[in-house]
DNA sequence: TTGTACGCGTTATCAT
DNA sequence: ATGATAACGCGTACAA
């Protein structure tokens, strides 16, 4: 069923019938009652293809996501989803599974005019990226690190390591092993130990006395490199990167036959949705993964309507969550 | 940049762009070169919505997904993003947050020539649902429930909660509290709550003795069910049809000051991935989520090549993953 | 082997 | 207030 059907059924013109279906110019009252009964009939839908090349607008957002089958990921896409609702847009998604050229290829895919924009969540951004990123003309945004010229949606990557390493200097810990990953992952990998590093630094606390493991992310990494630590000595505390690596690290201890916290103090970043009902509750920090897929939507169609890309930072709140994983050596 | 664009820059006509796009028909070497050469130069991208329009294919698949913040679902999805990319399709993703209209309303707009095909993943079918979908031409595919006339992909919900039931059962236990959710969700209101008490009946317990609790799927609310069951009797034994209802349960039973599984028994049904890493780890029965998508793309893509829709019906494995949070209680 | 011209289904302009 | 018609960018008969 295409509109010229419509009209001949209800024996006016295409025209006509797109009026109608706009809601747009003069349209007899009679005629227009004649056409929405044809096409409540027929069911007719318009042809969404057809509109997009001839308005120029897909009404469709591209999301390119590292892994879709992660809580991060789906937190935020599911943000983006409720804000792309309320403009009447769809998403298309591109999983990537952490593959670089996938990545290139579909923001080359993307682009000109298969979508009006793309919220890209990044974990590296190699120049290549940048390249073929500043070719496009599309308004973009960035979710999970900062790129120069380009509106990005931050979790204060920084802070919120800062203030947990902090904490357990707080509670009295000088010992605090490192889980982390690898530094191609720029948020995680990277400005996560230079909090921690910092932090030590601050406080006055060798940095080169600690233990470090870079690993994955992982659960059954954590409990490998924890294992490994343990059998060379016993820190009073340990700093994970990531709630599953907390979780790997704890289960690497009480395999050990040490508890938490009282042996050992572990905290993670992250709070994923069941860190709170783990044994012991997981001293955490919650970032609001909805919270920034909505703000990325929100920047993009800002960006669409205006058409200019800003240079924006957008920074995501985060919250302590003082559970029970940490105790306090103070004497 | 438009294929007549690259044509005058190559000094061919867009017919030998097209061709040199496509590989089709007979190009001179010479002249596929300088064309090749102008594409890679200006970093040439079709707009895919003119070739949509023109093949009448958008090679997009269309998904319907309840809510993808969900472990089930973005695990489903992740499935069929990898046989998507096989096919060279992309997906467009919609999510109703459990909105039967919305559903409908994703169903219709969908259809005809924005994507190719639909997957559906369906807690409840309506007969407005079933109305629209025969309407549509598109080839359908279903999972998590079965739907007469079209390809379903469904987890054996029935053998696997009667398969954990009748463990209960082998270990002695004839109290067994069910805490269970809605019936609008056909597969796990419905059937799992079925499964239990055909298990009990044909195994001669009583089920008018036993305590249920029926709610949404939320954590807190089983925490709650719990609670209240346990002040009135206490089950020797609790079948949550989900993990994160039994997650919830197990919390009540602790904070009742009871431990599990000495005191009681819990089971859930889904295995997310923290299961295992709970205190103590949960006894489940594992989903292969991604090997749904898997299939139910397979199946989608085969319809489409086809044409015809099938009635078919294909069975997902289960995994019976014993743990600890069950005991004995034979003497 | 190559180019011209039409059509995919819609909307917008321009007459009427 | 309405209808004919030209685009949107691409692929493909058909002609050359």
């Amino acid at each position: 069923m295409k509109i010229k059907d419509i009209a001949k059924l209800a024996g006016v013109s295409p025209a006509t019938v797109s009026r109608v279906m706009n809601n747009k110019g003069y349209v007899k009252a009679e005629k227009r009652k004649a056409v929405e009964r044809v096409i409540r009939d027929v069911n007719y839908q318009p042809n969404e293809i057809a509109k997009s090349l001839k308005n120029q607008k897909s009404k469709m957002i591209g999301v390119i996501v590292p892994k879709i089958s992660t809580e991060t990921a789906s937190r935020v896409v599911d943000g983006i989803t409720t804000v792309a609702k309320e403009h009447g847009y769809q998403l298309i998604i591109a999983n990537t599974n952490l593959d670089v050229e996938e990545e290139i290829r579909y923001l080359n895919f993307l682009s000109n005019k298969l979508v009006d924009g793309i919220i890209m969540m990044a974990t590296e951004i190699t120049p290549i990226h940048e390249e073929v990123m500043s070719q496009l003309t599309i308004p973009i945004v960035i979710v999970g690190q900062k790129l120069e010229g380009y509106t990005s949606v931050l979790h204060d990557d920084y802070r919120a390591s800062k203030a947990m390493v902090n904490y357990l200097i707080d509670k009295g810990h000088t010992d605090i092993a490192f889980i982390g990953v690898d530094p191609k992952d720029e948020a995680v990998g990277v400005i996560r130990k230079k909090a921690y590093t910092d932090a030590l630094e601050e406080a006055g606390i060798s940095v080169s006395n600690q233990q470090f493991a870079i690993g994955d992310f992982e659960i059954e990494t954590a409990y490998k490199s924890m294992g490994e630590l343990l059998t060379r000595s016993q820190p009073t505390a340990v700093f994970a990167v990531t709630d599953h690596l907390a979780i790997g690290a704890i289960h690497s201890i009480s395999d050990h036959g040490l508890r938490i916290p009282d042996d050992i103090s572990v905290v993670g970043i992250g709070d994923v949705k069941l860190a709170k009902y783990f044994s012991p509750p997981l001293t955490t920090v919650h970032y609001m993964f909805k919270t920034s897929g909505i703000k990325a939507a929100e920047a993009l169609f800002e960006n669409i309507q205006t058409g200019v890309r800003k240079n924006q930072d957008i920074m995501i709140d985060f919250q302590f969550e003082e559970r029970s994983s940490v105790c306090s050596i103070i004497k």
